[in-house]
DNA sequence: TGCTTTTCTTAAGCCAGTTTAATTTTTAGA
DNA sequence: TCTAAAAATTAAACTGGCTTAAGAAAAGCA
C-alpha cells in the first residue's frame, strides 16, 4: 500500500524503513467509487491528495450554472486547491472521481506536524510544488498561443490516455470549449 | 541590500546573521536599467529572479510575431520560467524590466548547495513555490469564468498600482485583449 | 433484454472580441 | 524646445467559437 507514493518520494529524496513508518502516521488512505466527491464546493480545502490509482477532475460552477474543469489528476498526480490550503478559506471547487480511485492524503495539519518532524520531506514537497507550477506555468503559455482548435488536437495527441479514460465532454470542459465544438472539430479530422 | 528578501524569507523562517551570511554567499545581485533583458529568449533560465525593487514582465513571441505577456513581477515577487528551470532546458521566455530594478537572483546549482548547507531554506522555498502555484491556479480560474471585460475590469481594481506603473498595452497583452478592444471598454467607463 | 441515463452529433444563427488601417496623443531624448 | 518614437484611440469589417434546439448513439443497470 502506499506504493505509488513512496516510489514517488524516492525518486526525489531517499527513505528510510523508520521514515516510512513516520510518514504513515500522517497520511490517510481512502478508496472512493467513481463519482464521490474528495471535496465538495465551500468545504475547505485542508488536504493535498495524491492519486495512488485512478482519475479525479477538479471543477468549478460557473455563472452559467456550467461545470468547468479546471485540472484532471491519475496515477501518481497531486491535486489541491491550493489557494484554499494555503489560506484555510473557502473553495470554489469540487473534486471528484471519474473512476473508481484509490487517495492518499494529507491535511494542512498533518503536513505540518510530518515536516517537523521529518524535515527531508520538506525538500519532496518543494518539488512537488515547483512541478506543479512549472506544469500551471505551460497550460496557461498553451492557452495564450494556441487557437482553440489547436489546444484540442494538441491535447489529443500529448495525452492519448485521457482521450481514452476521460468523456469527451469533459475533455471539451476542460480545454475551454464546447462539446458542440469538440464534435465538429472530430468531424473535420 | 537585499532588504526585501531578507524580510520575504523572514515571514515564513527565523534567520541568524550567520544564515544571512550564508545566503549571501550563493546569491547575486545587480541593477538593471529599464528594457534592460534579464532573460532573452533560446537563454536557458537557469535562475530564480527576486525583484528587490523595480518591475519585470515576462513574455514570448507569439505565432503572430507579437509579445504575449504572462507574468508580471514587482517588489518582493519571484519570478522565473520554471519548465526550464526545471528540466534545463531552453526557455520560449523573455524576461526585461519594465522599470529600473534591482534583481536578486539564484542560479540553479547555487540553490542546490545553498539548500544543502542550509536546509531549513527548503520551507521558504517550498512555501514560495507552494503560493506562486495558488497564484497560477487562481488566474487560471479568473480567466476560465470571465468574459475578457470582466476580466480587465476585475484586473484594474484589484491591481490599480499596476494601471498606473504599466503601459495600458502591456497590461492587454497580460490579460490576454487587444489595445484597441482595451481602448473601447475604457471608453465605455 | 429492455429501459434509462449519459454522452455525442448536427446545423443554423449569432456575437464578443479581433483585424485592419488610419489618426491622435504622449513620452523621452538630444 | 524640437523631433522621433512609443502609446493610445477610433471605427468599420470580419470571424472563431458559442448558443440553441433537437435528435441519435452509447453505456449502465435491473
Amino acid at each position: 500500500m502506499n506504493d505509488n507514493l513512496i516510489q514517488d518520494i524516492r525518486k526525489h529524496i531517499s527513505l528510510t524503513d523508520s521514515d516510512i513508518a513516520t510518514l504513515s502516521r500522517y497520511i490517510e488512505q481512502k478508496s472512493y467509487k467513481k463519482k464521490e466527491y474528495v471535496l465538495q464546493e465551500n468545504g475547505f480545502c485542508r488536504h493535498l491528495f495524491f492519486v495512488e490509482k485512478g482519475c479525479l477532475r477538479m471543477y468549478f460552477i460557473n455563472d452559467k450554472a456550467v461545470e468547468q474543469i479546471v485540472q484532471f489528476a491519475i496515477d501518481s498526480w497531486w491535486i489541491s486547491d491550493l489557494k484554499s490550503f494555503n489560506n484555510s478559506a473557502p473553495s470554489d471547487y469540487y473534486i471528484q472521481t471519474i473512476e473508481n480511485s484509490k487517495i492518499t492524503s494529507i491535511s494542512i495539519e498533518k503536513l505540518d506536524h510530518l515536516l517537523n518532524e521529518l524535515p527531508k520531506l520538506e525538500r519532496y514537497f518543494r518539488i512537488i510544488m515547483q512541478k506543479g507550477f512549472a506544469a500551471a506555468q505551460l497550460k496557461s503559455k498553451l492557452m495564450y498561443e494556441m487557437s482553440k482548435e489547436n489546444f484540442y488536437n494538441h491535447f489529443c495527441s500529448s495525452f492519448p490516455e485521457f482521450v481514452q479514460r476521460v468523456p469527451q465532454y469533459m475533455i471539451a470542459s476542460y480545454l475551454g470549449l464546447t462539446p458542440e465544438y469538440v464534435s465538429e472539430l472530430r468531424k473535420k479530422k
